[in-house]
DNA sequence: TCACCCATGTAAGGGGTTACATGATTGC
DNA sequence: GCAATCATGTAACCCCTTACATGGGTGA
């Protein structure tokens, strides 16, 4: 058993959920894990294929009328390979955050423009909290059994909102450092 | 004036703060940006390059006994281009957490192996605040105006602290709620 | 002497996005 | 009739990491 590839990932556990197309998998992707796990029918459709190849997916042919449509599901060997990946310990965490790059460097820019970059940080969070609250409305909620997709969503939820606190809690640090500086 | 590539953010940035050879600046990259923005070699070397055709960087022979070594600094146009960059308002913001793909596709474990997925996330976490830590205690405190990497590092702190704690509150969920079940 | 750091660079390959091409179906 | 959505796929291209090749300097 070769590694799985980050694609391979994302695909065998959304069709562990259920059967799916390609365009449905890239659709459930893009409005749930995209925030912290992307994909793109450059990588699903090959993907698809290779799975099939190696025997954790099998698929079938479904038109809708006149529209050609593969349904592709997990075999049993698919459903181990998912498991195996849920219980291996490596997880990698990489994040490219540019805002807070800028901020690392801004000490090329005026107080008031370091205060700035501070506070757009904070609104790029609030824009995505609010994203986040969109979709969080739609979801119902159903109690009983933990719902593992919104505890994700929970998690982004206090993610965003400590981050868009902690921004302005710097935003307050900054001017009020550039304050006293002015005063001296 | 083409948009900088993702290494010239870092690498005009570097610079600012004093001149350097590409391997210092992997390695002031590898010290700090690191955990949300990294750099190789590989973009590094062929970048610099590029930056001193377009004339954001010049760089002069300085070796060191026989050892041959390349230091580059900003030109007037490179420093310009960087404040450029800072004053943008996009900023890109892109995240890939493998412990949280995991636990929303933990509906494929039972809920003690979901637990222990929760829980692993967490362990993470708390590595990486160790090795924070540690980069913050050989960092010397200086007070007066801010210290905008240190800002960075207590961000960094902080989020990890968050996204611990926030598992370790999840996990409890999860087993009180398994409890609950296995009782039934 | 040996390990470790300083220093420059490239080649291969994997990962990933964007844009395009193509066309059917559904609902207003 | 038109827009949105469903659906499949590929090609070009950029980004990035890893590994390798090469060698001098420094301190225990």
């Amino acid at each position: 058993m070769t590694e799985l590839s980050s694609v391979a990932k994302v695909i065998l556990g959304a069709l562990q959920l259920g059967p799916r197309t390609g365009y449905g998998i890239k659709r459930m992707v893009d409005r749930s894990t995209r925030f912290f796990w992307a994909a793109s029918y450059g990588q699903i459709y090959p993907e698809l294929r290779r799975l099939e190849e190696t025997g954790l997916v099998e698929s079938a042919s479904e038109p809708r009328g006149g529209r050609p449509r593969r349904v592709h599901r997990l075999t049993p060997a698919g459903r181990a390979a998912l498991r195996d990946w849920l219980r291996s310990d490596a997880s990698t965490h990489e994040v490219r955050d540019e805002g807070l790059l800028k901020l690392f460097f801004a000490s090329a820019l005026p107080p008031s423009e370091a205060v700035e970059l501070v506070r757009a940080k904070e609104r790029g969070h609030r824009r995505m909290l609010e994203r986040l609250g969109v979709i969080e409305a739609g979801v119902p909620r159903r109690d009983g059994r933990v719902d593992f997709p919104r505890l994700c969503l929970e998690y982004g939820i206090g993610l965003n909102e400590w981050a868009a606190e902690w921004c302005a809690r710097a935003a307050e640090r900054i001017e009020a450092n550039a304050r006293k500086e002015a005063r001296k």
